[in-house]
DNA sequence: TTGAAAGCGCTAACAG
DNA sequence: CTGTTAGCGCTTTCAA
């Protein structure tokens, strides 16, 4: 006969469990984890219960707790990228949120690529996120709607997909905004800098420059317009190819974000084009960059949108069905487009 | 007496587990966890199981798994904020080497606040992280001291701290490198824009600047000193404060990061200075928007520090003792403190 | 209120 | 190689 265990032997090594709690108090470890769950002042077994885990440095396990509960107190966001600054503001700003009602955030980049989507999201689900803030979304909404098959709560912030509940800048707007200003400042010869066209976003920004201009008669030519990307390097490289084939613009929109816009500054200046005075240049967000820069940018709320999907997500957690919002955005113009094209030094 | 319960039942609703497939092809469970722990074909039963589980749609849960090994195949990483380039520079680099050996990285934001720190370093260990990256290690090395520990492998990052296995820049080699090109050019009026002092990496730099300046005979004076942060509107600020007090420098290095130096930019241009005409300014990191707006900064290999770190890590969770690495930083000359004082346009 | 007991899904001895 | 048995630490019926 195998001697039975001794209950009252201290926990072996490592960390202080409810057992220890429960058989320091002489309490059953059911009692104990009640009452960590109470007030410690409810009761005054809840009392005894808080010191005696406070003295023995208990700390609960979530893991254990999440395997009985199937809950973790821990929410997903998947990003396609940490370093696009928009994207961690939003993180930053839904992580607030998050911890300020108990919740953690889990984060996953996945460089908008599909089988790392699916990849990361399977993992935040294996780890029972009690649910999903999508900012990576794609235009066709494979993504989207398998994540809507999952049975975890979740919303879209920042790139919109059809169907689903989104906290989105009025993208469509913002280019509507750009174009209406370089038409204002005398501009025709119009160039576009693309960005993915996977992304609701640049999609979007770039049809509004276009529908602005469509109001004014005037369109941007096959031969002006390239992919400008999300990123410094992208947005050099398609100034660089636009300039090679043709100088016959007098500014130009960078519909991915501004550090495709500063790339093509860069190029601009290489070339010998000074941003303002040669070539008007538009980004888009605002980054703290764009002030000394003198970029003029639109400016969306990104923070707040960040904070409006972390609160959807956590009404949906509690059952509410999450409900879209639409930001619009606004134009902050600066040295490099303010000057009129009529003042320009090589305007023609 | 209670009728046994019927193992024989379909798994209730919800995900297949291994008892759903061990039932579907009449092995046990044990049998199965270890089919699935091998290649599908290094065996008859391996493959037999693989199918089913394929079949099943099973999916590995590992918080079950994490309970009973009391590891996750997760690594945790601490960074102060993921809004600094930097750091989403460092985390990417961490997650992509993590993830091609199998790992998953939770990262948490801590704002540089020693509670939040704690709070998000404990919540990773709760989840059963096998590992911890710190990039937002304080000089005074109270924290890290507090890591070490928790049993749990570490590593630093772009910060050190005194005692631990670290993997930075030598950000006094670039405080240093900085000092010399400013006296080269001619500089004697030297003011600096600092970073926080908990952090090594502007606390260093700042050395370096004034051992250099120091090895000259000269010396930064404290009027001429001032807090610049690590971010554009601190950059800013401390400019503003600078400029009231005097106008007798002719150079500033904002040893906080290139945002500060972008926001010591604005305020310059605000005060009717031209960047480089009438003061010299130097940054560091060198991010992207440095190379459009012109700012001379140290360059350090920040995506090489991560991958370093994250390769450490994944070696101390393996048992081979990490050891620190010290990359060197270049400086980047660009027009903001490219014309020499004497040609300069205020110079005196 | 409290405690006993069962079990979340998985892995790890230990026997066969 | 296989199955049996025992938990990891926690929550949650269910009785007392």
């Amino acid at each position: 006969m195998v001697p039975p265990p001794d209950n009252d032997a201290p926990a072996a090594l490592g960390r202080p469990t409810l057992r220890t709690v429960a058989d320091d108090t002489g309490l059953s470890v059911s009692t104990v984890s009640r009452a960590l769950r109470r007030p410690a002042d409810s009761n005054a077994t809840a009392a005894l219960v808080h010191r005696a885990a406070q003295r023995l440095g208990y700390l609960p396990d979530p893991v254990a707790a999440s395997l009985r509960t199937r809950r973790s107190g821990v929410i997903g966001m998947v990003a396609h990228s940490l370093t696009d600054i928009v994207q961690a503001i939003i993180y930053e700003q839904v992580d607030q949120v998050a911890v300020a009602s108990g919740f953690d955030v889990l984060v996953a980049a996945t460089k908008d690529d599909p089988a790392a989507q699916r990849d990361r999201v399977n993992l935040l689900v294996s780890r029972r996120v009690d649910g999903l803030i999508i900012a990576d979304a794609h235009r066709d909404a494979a993504y989207a709607d398998w994540v809507a098959t999952l049975g975890v709560p979740y919303v879209l912030v920042m790139r919109n997909a059809p169907g689903h509940p989104a906290m989105v800048c009025d993208d469509e707007a913002g280019g509507r905004l750009v174009g209406e200003h370089l038409i204002a400042q005398g501009h025709r010869e119009l160039a576009l800098l693309t960005g993915p066209d996977y992304s609701a976003v640049s999609f979007d920004r770039a049809r509004g420059f276009r529908a602005a201009l469509a109001d004014h008669g005037l369109a941007v030519s096959e031969q002006l317009t390239e992919f400008g990307g999300l990123h410094t390097a992208s947005g050099q490289a398609g100034m660089e190819r636009l300039l090679g084939r043709s100088r016959e613009f007098t500014a130009v929109f960078c519909c991915g974000n501004d550090f495709a816009a500063f790339g093509a500054v860069s190029a601009l200046q290489t070339a010998g084009l000074a941003p303002g005075q040669d070539v008007a240049v538009v980004g888009f967000n605002d980054v703290a960059a764009a002030t000394p820069l003198g970029l003029t940018t639109v400016s969306s709320p990104q923070a707040e949108l960040g904070e409006l999907a972390a609160r959807a997500l956590l009404g949906a957690i509690e059952g509410v069905p999450p409900v879209g919002v639409v930001r619009e955005p606004t134009l902050v113009v600066r040295a490099s487009s303010s000057t009129p094209l009529a003042q320009m030094r090589s305007s023609r």
